[in-house]
RNA sequence: GGAGAGAUGGCCGAGUUGGCUGAAGGCGCUCCCCUGCUAAGGGAGUAUAGGCUUUAACUCCUAUCGAGGGUUCGAAUCCCUCUCUCUCCGCCA
């Protein structure tokens, strides 16, 4: 959601950052509502404040016992009136909330412009693309050799599922106590369990309601259809840490909270039929170790920088060579005002592909959620920054360690930070 | 799943024969005075959002006492539905 003022105050700045990310506002009917609305607005209040203050001289006139009659007819007929008020003015606040809470965030200055991935732009290389002098499997062909089964996965639930027995079960456990401990010992992230189901109001809180329902999987309690009672599987640990502190006010001294979770992540992908079919890069269930910052307004953009290093941290002790881009305004997420990119380098497509998103939401989760703070300076309640990233997808990073570290007879080394948490083998055959 | 109790400002807590109660009192916090630097005392202020556009401030108005609906001229107070918390019983990793 964008600063009301923001979008009341000085509309044509907001329409033209939008434009620059390919979404168009249409100004014309929002401001007729928004017209409609302060005229209703205050004709409402006008009534409701006659009719208040013929209320209390009832409330007198009965107390000191005078004929209350005239004024109860008059006051009757008043209410007619508000009660029409009151419900077109109702009609327009639902019209003008459901037009709000479908604009995206407005991008940074620094966000490059752009229509789509491809003019994304590159900040970093780091690491080296190795080489390999053998015939390099991809993953599932790895996969396959030690104990990663998609058949499996089909009899039990369906396509993008996966079933891992054995090795490659515990590699991936590893990974993820690995970027755990990282992350709270080396990097101070306080270590969070939240609930993998959600409700509507945490999903709108930050972003993926109204607009993205599709890409959910909806339950029902009990199995009823009422939509009060629907709670949503996460798309992203995103969504519960977050609203740990939705609807309240922090304490500036208690400021950045640093928070990491491991979930599984679930998303419906809708929409991306016949992309990624093949092997563990897109499923519909994966495990991810989320990285969540609430900071104050101000630094916010150092916090994305400190947050999207701390995530690169686990690729350079992993040694997997991999890439930084600076998403363009076309390629930005709904929410999001700057993402960086990682994109790991995956030999077996001989591509770099996305493994961590790390992003500045500034106030845009904070305004949908009420999550502020007292600054002292101002003395004004106002409302703080989000920031999240991949720190990292965990079933994506497997699929790197198995096509970087493989040789040539199929076996695939273990990447030295992992070995302790392996057993202390090297590799596996 | 059954029975009961409850939800009021940053916190505690009054207010249920509906009527100057946006809310007594206390705590906490902020500012000022006095004193002196340990404590005490005096005074003022202290919810959120909208009307709001403005150079700015104030005044004013509206809404909000868990959420939504209803009754009424008028609801924190009465009725209904829902959510959450607590106690007891049942069930359960």
């Amino acid at each position: 959601m964008l600063d009301s003022k923001l979008l009341r105050g000085n509309i044509d700045f907001v329409v033209e950052q939008l434009k620059r990310r390919n979404f168009t506002f249409d100004v014309d009917q929002y401001n007729k509502l928004e017209d409609q609305r302060k005229v209703i607005q205050v004709q409402t209040q006008d009534l409701q404040n006659l009719r208040n203050t013929k209320s209390k001289a009832i409330g007198q006139a009965k107390a000191s016992g005078e004929n209350m009659q005239p004024l109860l007819d008059e006051v009757s007929e008043l209410v007619q009136k508000l009660d029409d008020a009151k419900s077109k003015l109702q009609d327009i606040q639902a019209k003008i909330e459901e037009i709000v809470m479908a604009i995206p965030n407005i991008p940074h200055p620094s966000v490059p412009e752009g229509d789509s991935e491809d003019d994304n732009i590159e900040i970093l290389k780091w690491g080296k693309t190795a080489t390999l002098d053998f015939d390099i499997k991809d993953h599932v062909e790895l996969g396959e050799m030690h104990g990663m089964d998609f058949a499996a996965a089909a009899k039990i639930s369906g396509s993008r599922f996966v079933v891992m027995i054995g090795k490659l079960a515990k590699l991936q456990r590893a990974l993820t106590q690995f970027m755990l401990e990282h992350h709270i010992e080396k990097n101070g992230y306080t270590e969070t369990y939240a609930p993998y189901l959600v409700n509507a109001d945490s999903l709108t809180g930050t972003g993926q309601l109204p607009k993205f329902e599709a890409d959910l999987f909806k339950t029902h309690l009990h199995g009823e259809e009422g939509e009060a009672k629907a709670l949503y599987l996460i798309p992203t640990a995103e969504v519960p840490v977050t609203n740990i502190v939705r609807e309240s006010i922090i304490k500036g001294s208690e400021l950045p909270l640093k928070f990491v979770a491991h979930t599984p992540c679930f998303r419906s992908e809708a929409g991306s039929y016949g992309k990624d079919t093949r092997g563990l890069i897109r499923q519909h269930q994966f495990e991810k170790v989320e990285l969540v910052q609430i900071s104050k307004p101000d630094n916010s953009y150092e916090v994305l920088e400190e947050l999207t290093s701390d995530a690169e941290g686990i690729l350079q002790l992993l040694e997997l060579p991999y890439r930084k881009v600076n998403l363009c305004t076309g390629d930005l997420g709904f929410s999001s005002a700057k993402t960086y990119d990682l994109e790991v380098w995956l030999p077996g497509q001989k591509a770099y592909r996305e493994i961590s998103s790390c992003s500045c939401f500034e106030g845009f989760q904070a305004r949908r959620m009420q999550l502020r703070w007292k600054n002292p300076e101002t003395k004004e309640t106002e409302f703080l920054h989000t920031l999240n990233g991949s720190g990292l997808a965990v079933g994506r990073t497997l699929v790197a360690v198995m096509e970087n570290y493989q040789d040539s007879d199929g076996s695939i080394a273990i990447p030295k930070v992992l070995q302790s948490y392996m057993g202390g083998i090297t590799k596996i055959k």
